[in-house]
RNA sequence: GCGCCUGUAGCUCAGUUGGACAGAGCAACUGCCUUCUAAGCAGUAGGCCAGAGGUUCGAAUCCUCUCAGGCGCACCA
């Protein structure tokens, strides 16, 4: 919709004789009085043209007005507006297009195959997802979908912290917890992890292993323990995700990173190059060579490394893996940690701009409007897996996209779990389900032969007594003259520029917010005129209509990892 | 103390990367089911865009300061 007024536009400064045309920026009008598209170009030449706006708009406009073009209206208005309206012709030959192509029409090549890598979710497998990693999940998986249709060849990764403290200490708390089952009274770790789901796994181990390991000392035992713990844990983490559909191209371990000798590799390069000193005992990356507040340590004056080392030669395998861009995702407390991995990532000679790190912030649970109280000390706090299990799966991803990921966010599981219109999923699901009941009508009254599904062609068994239609083509959809019909084409080719607009921004939400303006126009739409009638011109024309919004919805939905129900 | 994020209708949030009179849902009130799904529709009401300056044709949006809330500032993971 915005490219045939760039077109006009420049063709018409061009044969105006302006040299130096800046970029010709158009917007899409709030308001109706101001037309489908309107452009600022006048406004943002009068400086260096030395002309008033208004003029500057008048030649434009009857430039553009001496060759053919699509406008049923190019207005001066405001400071210097113009305000291009399309005829009616222009939106039933895209609407046209639309039902040709199907969701071939909305493929953008944003990307040229470019490949991106998006990490997320990367949850320590100590303990069960809860509902932030959920989030988490939810626009990660939303945002490889945006990319993935705007043409980018994107990876997604899930890093498993299975090398730390922390895996370790998970191992010690299920060995504990298995001692305990034995009557053996031993303490339970300091920082031990203490959720039920300790004891399911120390119940596992007894199982398969029996007593074998009753009175060994942890120090006997204790990799057997964590690797067992481990597995589970991992098992689990990939069970719930891919529940909530979610599913992750490639599992990058921490542990294998030292076991080949990534970690070393990395510290090995950055001394060589001189960005790594020792001081204190200690090895230093130099980070504040990119930014950084501080340079950081990587291996401490006791041998060991930081979790930053690994890190860093995780970040630096996803360069020699060959991506242009690499996107983290991680939940806001991290934003800290920012400046040093995109240090890193300069370091190694990735462009500034090429990392992007997606902040998600932090679920508030709410029962009733009142906050659920998640501490893990406690060992209590609700898990994804409850919520998925409570609301489903896709009431969930709906409302985590439907706040901007740097936003918080009030997850209310009661006001989730209604089904009403305080709940946004159904009001889009609705739309779509709505349209397929009528494509069920239609063929049950003989007006259609097919299934209802979207993908074949409507074929009208008659038209006049003279036979079946063969294709799109063979449809009037001129007899869409109704204000709402217009809109609703309207509202479907502006899909493309909220489209572009959240791969730019990396912002899955702005889809969200499209869908329930698109499903509102056409519930709106429905109410007022009837898609099945006995004119049936204008019911084969609506049908169309209603196919292809049904397209559009489909297309919304899929990218959000939201289910396009035919029934509801 | 330093840094990052947030502040928009009673509540939860959008706001097209600086455009025209600030938008939606919920909650409140009034209507609409013999006809394609009422999980819907039509309408009413609701605002000092936290505050103060600045930048310019034009600011919720960009800059500075103030206030309020959240988070982060390890040789922890």
């Amino acid at each position: 919709m915005k490219d045939e007024v760039i077109k006009a536009v420049r063709k018409a400064l061009e044969s105006l004789g302006v040299t130096n045309i800046p970029d010709i920026e158009v917007d899409i009008p709030k308001d109706e009085a101001h037309g489908d598209a309107a452009t600022t170009i006048a406004l943002n030449l009068a400086k260096p043209l030395k002309k008033a706006p208004k003029i500057i708009a008048g030649e434009i406009i009857a430039k553009i007005k001496e060759t053919p073009n699509p406008f049923l209206k190019i207005e001066a208005a405001g400071a210097g507006f113009i305000n291009f309206t399309y005829r009616n012709d222009y939106y039933h030959g895209k609407l046209g297009q639309l039902l040709e192509k199907e969701h071939d029409f909305f493929r953008a090549d944003i990307g040229e195959g470019k490949k991106v890598q998006v990490e997320f979710v990367s949850a320590n497998p100590t303990g069960p997802l809860h509902i932030g990693h959920g989030r988490g999940a939810a626009v990660g998986n939303a945002l490889c979908n945006l990319l993935r249709s705007a043409g980018y060849e994107v990876e997604r990764e899930f890093y498993v912290n299975d090398a730390g403290m922390q895996i370790k200490l998970l191992g010690l708390s299920v060995y504990t917890s298995y001692q305990q089952m034995l009557g053996n009274d031993m303490p339970f770790p300091e920082n031990g992890y203490k959720g039920d789901y300790v004891k399911d796994i120390s119940v596992e181990m007894k199982d398969e292993a029996g007593d074998k390991y009753h009175n060994i000392p942890f120090e006997g035992c204790g990799d057997v323990f964590t690797a067992f713990a481990y597995k589970k844990m991992l098992a689990a983490l990939s069970r719930d995700l891919s529940q909530f559909g979610i599913g992750f191209d490639r599992w990058q371990s921490e542990k294998e990173l030292y076991d080949k000798g990534a970690v070393k590799d990395a510290l090995e390069h950055l001394k060589k190059n001189g960005l790594a000193y020792e001081k204190d005992g200690a090895l230093w990356f130099r980070s504040t060579e990119f930014g950084d507040d501080k340079d950081r340590v990587v291996v401490k004056n006791d041998g060991e490394f930081t979790y930053f080392a690994s890190d860093i030669a995780y970040h630096k395998e996803k360069l020699d893996r060959g991506f242009d861009t690499i996107i983290d995702i991680w939940g806001a407390d991290h934003h800290g940690y920012i400046p040093r991995i995109r240090a890193v990532l300069k370091a190694f000679g990735l462009s500034e701009e090429k990392f992007k790190v997606i902040l998600v912030q932090i679920v508030s649970l709410l029962r009733e409007g009142k906050p659920v109280q998640m501490s893990k000390r406690s060992g209590e706090f609700i898990t994804l897996r409850e919520v998925m299990d409570e609301v489903g799966a896709d009431i969930a991803k709906f409302i985590f996209l439907t706040r901007r990921s740097d936003s918080h966010l009030d997850f209310d599981i009661e006001v989730a779990k209604r089904e009403s219109s305080e709940n946004p999923v159904f009001y889009v699901q609705y739309a779509f389900a709505r349209i397929s009941s009528i494509f069920r009508q239609a063929v049950e009254r003989k007006i259609i032969n097919i299934e209802h599904k979207i993908n074949p062609p409507i074929r009208p068994l008659e038209k006049g007594g003279k036979g079946g239609f063969e294709s799109i083509h063979d449809i009037d959809l001129t007899l869409l003259k109704e204000g709402d019909e217009i809109a609703l084409v309207k509202k479907m080719l502006l899909y493309t520029l909220v489209f572009d607009g959240a791969v730019t921004a990396l912002e899955p939400h702005r889809i969200t917010y499209y869908l329930q303006e698109l499903a509102r126009l056409f519930h709106s739409y429905y109410n007022r005129h009837r898609v099945l009638s006995d004119d049936m011109d204008i019911t084969t024309a609506r049908l169309a209509l209603c196919k292809a919004v049904q397209i559009v919805l489909e297309e919304g939905l899929n990218i959000l990892g939201v289910k396009a129900p035919e029934r509801m």
